[in-house]
DNA sequence: GCCCTTGGTGTTAGCGGTAACATCGAAACA
DNA sequence: TGTTTCGATGTTACCGCTAACACCAAGGGC
């Protein structure tokens, strides 16, 4: 009895040095350090500014490190210097392309400069944002890549209270130096195709959206003030659903719609899967398109182009915006920060058969 | 002259303590403790393991928290603990949906853990997937997610090289206790693909792959035996090209065989978007479908039942890969290394209207 | 020959946390 | 009432790297 407690007390105290590696296993720089002949230091120069450190010296690290294997820890790194080379990117779906084109342009982009794209999930909603956005903060970003400007009162407090610079994506800042921003105006590019379909010579025109975020919306109100314009707005023609857009919730919505409104001839649909659907609905029943229903869809996704008839949309620059946020960024980060403050890169009316 | 050198040496030296805060104006643990009046490892413990403090202290630790706006650096807390709560998840590419959904489910099962998945892009090539892993393993992940068997044997050195558990998707692993492996057949599925078109009767079976990454290669000698099997396999009939597979691409292909092989009667193509070309090209040219040509496509792409006619393809379990992926790692990282080593989610033949 | 550069290298002191052990008062026990 | 036990808290020593400065020999200007 009396001895059952742990005392590791007596467990050879280790002379100061270990003989190699650490509690990992890994190598670290000190072992690279020992087998070179070197200091520490003089390691971690021959790796970051080899200029500064002999041929000679620089060789026998490189060869004990190949040695070795070592492989420098990031993480140590970080913390020494403050830099994490590393950006945080919020974006409200993985599922939907859109963001993923933005988020391959921000990749491209940001991973020949070292910098690593860290990617968040909000779920289009604010408080996930500013609650992932939290989390993320934590492992101290170099910087900040945001969807979109709707964010909670918190989240532009705590994005003025940290050093990091911040971009926001997909979107117009109202006043361009608020915040950096990168995108075009989802208002005009819904304004474009109300008048598209007015141009048409459309009398009943419709809308149908999904996915009721923020800039879904001022694409709608883009539309709507197009019809406004023209005499020919009726909003019961406006059908405005928040489930997340698809295919198969396209060609239900337009059958509601007919429904209701058998007397539409054109329709606006806020997304290119919704107008894939709405487009199959209409060859199933044999309704003509454009002949007795002219159909516009938004984004100019992969198939757009493929559709029987080919769709009418609205190409929007999602991979450059991607590219464009992150070369913002990057010069934000090295400092440079007198470059434009807010980036419109337009969008493109894409006309083809629908309309 | 003479002072002309930055001396600051007098600038006063500061008592020690530092007023408050750190280097990058972020307040420290060391910060929250002094306004709390404990001391630093308290307000470790009272943020990490709440049961070991006093309600009381823990309460004045969340106030001085709060007020000061404390984050706690994961970086510290990783270097501190070697655990950086985060996983290395490889892609061959940001935007094939393939991966993308597969890379959802691990998100979604990882983050409820705190895991914090980090992408890397390795545009389908082993070497540059071993640079992207390299420089990926500097910042120490808790694990690791890998696409497919095909790994540079310096790779899988790597792999082995390492505490880190790791597991591969999309695939089976030939020998179950070599990796941790979640996947199904592609042979198999292949197979299936083959068989069931000569179950329909036909005759003339051609074959159209892109992006020949091994699992379709492996889907397409899947198919090859089934044909064999079948003794209707004809070599011409096969168009493999390395190009990345697109709807536009389809097309074009499709074109090309039946320029050089009128008399097909059915048609595997390896990814559902050159089966999507490849419709729309029948439909241009009147070419009736399944009448005249069947079409098999791959993968269940979301838009594949809403072709006309509707695509008959292999739906694949991407998401739930991913899902099980990351659950396969969880129990890995927490020690727990007993599950089943080789998971085969199967795949299931979507027998629709083109065949 | 003296002093100042300069380039190469080592030393020291952290970065912001946490593991492990030490300490201490109060409750529990004998 | 002395001793044990235990919960709550503090101290120390790092994790692996790098900034900043110290040091030193060789070269250059006068």
């Amino acid at each position: 009895m009396g001895g059952l407690k742990t005392q590791h007390r007596n467990a050879l105290p280790v002379p100061t040095r270990k003989p190699r590696s650490s509690r990992t296993g890994r190598a670290t720089m000190a072992d690279v350090a020992t087998a070179a002949g070197v200091s520490a230091m003089t390691v971690s120069r021959a790796l970051n500014r080899p200029d500064k450190v002999s041929e000679e010296v620089r060789a026998r690290v490189a060869e004990a490190s190949r040695r070795l294997g070592f492989v420098p820890s990031r993480l140590a790194a970080a913390l020494a210097t403050a830099r994490s080379m590393t950006v945080t990117v919020l974006i409200p779906s993985l599922t939907n392309s859109v963001f993923i084109d933005v988020l391959a342009g921000i990749q491209e982009t940001l991973s020949p400069h070292g910098y690593q794209p860290v990617i968040g999930v909000t779920g289009y909603t604010p408080e996930e944002e500013e609650r992932v956005l939290r989390t993320q903060l934590a492992s101290g970003p170099d910087g900040v890549i945001l969807t979109g400007l709707d964010h909670t009162p918190a989240t532009w407090d705590l994005l003025r209270s940290i050093p990091t610079p911040v971009v926001h994506t997909m979107d117009l800042a109202p006043d361009a130096d608020d915040a950096l921003t990168v995108g075009f105006s989802q208002f005009d590019a819904g304004h474009a195709v109300g008048r598209h379909l007015v141009e048409r010579g459309r009398r009943r025109i419709g809308l149908i959206a999904g996915q009721l975020d923020p800039r879904t919306r001022q694409r709608c109100d883009g539309w709507r003030q197009a019809l406004v314009e023209a005499g020919r707005h009726d909003p019961s023609l406006e059908l405005m659903v928040p489930d997340s857009t698809s295919v198969a919730l396209g060609a239900e919505l337009l059958e509601r719609m007919l429904a209701a409104h058998p007397d539409i001839d054109a329709l606006f649909l806020c997304n290119d899967d919704l107008a894939q659907g709405a487009l199959f609905h209409c060859a199933r029943r044999s309704i003509a398109v454009p002949g007795r229903l002219a159909l516009a869809g938004f984004n100019d996704l992969g198939g757009a182009a493929w559709t029987l008839p080919p769709l009418t949309t609205v190409a929007t620059p999602r991979h450059a915006i991607g590219v464009e946020a992150a070369h913002l960024l990057l010069a934000a980060m090295n400092g440079r920060d007198d470059g434009p403050r807010s980036v419109d890169l337009g969008f493109r009316l894409m006309v083809r058969e629908t309309t």
